[in-house]
DNA sequence: GATGCGTTTGTAAACGATTTCATTTTTTGC
DNA sequence: GCAAAAAATGAAATCGTTTACAAACGCATC
């Protein structure tokens, strides 16, 4: 392997001229600077990372914390554009979580790896090691979920759900329940969201349209809709809590030769890709993934490379509606 | 932050037998040697992963090159499995590839990075950089793909189709044709399986049952399906290259009128966790992603740990049909 | 009590980069 | 052509570990 010392010696330099000269912290038009870096060049040196890391505490590298299976197209299309951004700005990202040895110690783990920051994609947000991370030196930016006093994206749950019921009540929609998620920042904002647009457009909620599932649970969305159906007054529209959830529900309806749109609309959340391939296609809400990771960097890198001034802020970022075949 | 030399001045003791009482390295009896390591808990000590792989010269920190979106359950199951298994055996991982400035150099990115070892998941594997990766000395192994003298996990595509068109044939089907995705070695093998089996059952295969397509391509299937509906001797089975071509092809057949399996039977690939949920669900073939994660780190820690006897080795891991309801 | 052996400990040299400070070289102004 | 200012260079310290080697120690044996 080609070391700094190794390019002196074939230039007849010191150490810390090759080491400037490759920095760039020297008059550039110097020809020497030019003559070193074409020789590291064709010598094909790369720098030591750990060498470079251990001097200056800084290893432009970046942690992603995320402890679930990625068994969801959301996540894996925000890694795959946060990858994206990491790439344009020469960050490499590791995957922290899931991790036994470690657990609850992400923040160790950061420090030890001497990550320059960290991505928070999804975690236990109540567990210490996650609270310690967000309230700690470290840069960290958090996904989906509000902490005070450190940066934050969120989507705009709340707008969303407003796209979504005026789109429903455009197309003659009175009568709509809410299927909501596991109970969380997302779930509130969402309910809050749509309560507010309903009662702006005078659209009457009834206690039992509003019914709570989890996220990415098919078969329990499936047997909140069929439950919805067996009220004496039914819904004639149902907003379920993701695009998964509502294949469940899509699947469950068929299968009782309920038709859709035809008898009951049904809306999902997320647009993932598959939910355009399917018959009928998912009327839904797509979240805006890479501009999520965007803002993500924006501030990650603002918080590294400035961290006396970086303040941090709470981004949101809005999606669109998507219509589909089932809302009529 | 906690150093050596830290817990050295607590203990009153040299650097020297800190790190060597916290490796083990010395007579674990010794009650000096587990006051040393109580104490460094107390101080909250980490070792410093830069300096230790700078010295070492290991990381305990394994790539995995990707360079497409993760825009296939397959590989986001396949990246929770290494992932599960790297935490099991004390390894981070990092994201290689999409990168544009080591396009093409990820030998020396991981060379650059003290990587101790690298997953190939999917890449161009006719990439100087990857080829160089698979025969240079950083251990490296493969899947999906095979390369002379490198450590490679496969699933077994040629038995697979055997599995698939024997329980066709089983269920009276005689008229079979194979859509394959983009030519490569996987693409190979399922043709190789599917002509062999066809041969041993007795079942003859018109040229214009066998169609060329690309993996993942929902659309270009449905196209294919299409056209062996306008034959004069139409199939009654079609195997589509992955589930999600064949979601395609059944929402072209459902647009047409066209009954699954009534009118014609379909088999998807790969049973992705969404090809479950579907109505009708999909008679596809699961991968075990879980097992090869499991031989991947079984043949990536042996290269790692014992550089001078491994021998590589071509790993074959098989999956399983999952019976559904798009083949009568 | 000296000798020898085995174990435990400390000293100091790496690992490969960055960076301070002193020194040398070059440039500039007169 | 000379002094002063500016720029480029080199020597050496440093980051936090590991580890070869030497020194010190304990203990039994003669």
């Amino acid at each position: 392997m080609v070391r700094l010392k190794d390019i002196a010696e074939a230039c007849g330099v010191s150490i810390a001229t090759v080491s400037r000269a490759l920095n760039g912290l020297t008059n550039e038009s110097r020809e020497r600077t030019a003559f070193i870096c074409r020789t590291a060049q064709e010598m094909g040196y790369y720098p030591n990372a750990a060498a470079k890391t251990l001097k200056t505490s800084r290893s432009s590298n970046l942690g992603i914390l995320y402890e679930d299976r990625m068994n969801h197209e959301y996540f894996s299309s925000l890694i795959d554009d946060l990858r994206r951004e990491a790439d344009r700005r020469d960050y490499d990202l590791t995957f922290m979580g899931r991790s036994s040895r470690l657990k609850g110690s992400y923040y160790e783990h950061a420090r030890q790896r001497n990550l320059d920051g960290v991505i928070v994609l999804q975690a236990d947000y109540e567990d210490p090691g996650v609270i310690r991370l967000a309230s700690g030196s470290i840069p960290t930016v958090i996904i989906d979920h509000l902490y005070e006093g450190c940066d934050c994206v969120v989507s705009d749950n709340r707008a969303s759900m407003e796209q979504i019921v005026r789109h429903a009540w455009n197309r003659g929609h009175r009568r709509i329940a809410f299927i909501q998620g596991e109970k969380g920042a997302v779930s509130q904002e969402r309910l809050a969201g749509f309560y507010k647009i309903c009662a702006e457009l005078g659209i009457q909620v009834p206690v039992s349209f509003v019914r709570e599932s989890h996220f990415h649970n098919p078969g329990e969305c499936a047997g909140i809709i069929l439950d919805l159906l067996r009220l004496d007054s039914k819904p004639d529209c149902v907003l379920c809590p993701d695009d998964i959830s509502c294949f469940g529900a899509l699947w469950q309806l068929a299968a009782q030769g309920i038709r859709v749109p035809g008898d009951i609309s049904l809306v999902g959340y997320d647009g993932i890709r598959m939910s355009r391939v399917m018959h009928p296609c998912l009327t839904t809400y797509r979240q805006d993934t890479a501009r999520i990771a965007e803002e993500v960097f924006r501030l990650i890198v603002d918080a590294v490379e400035n961290p006396d001034t970086h303040t941090p802020r709470q981004i949101t970022v809005s999606g669109m509606l998507i219509e589909g075949e089932t809302l009529k």
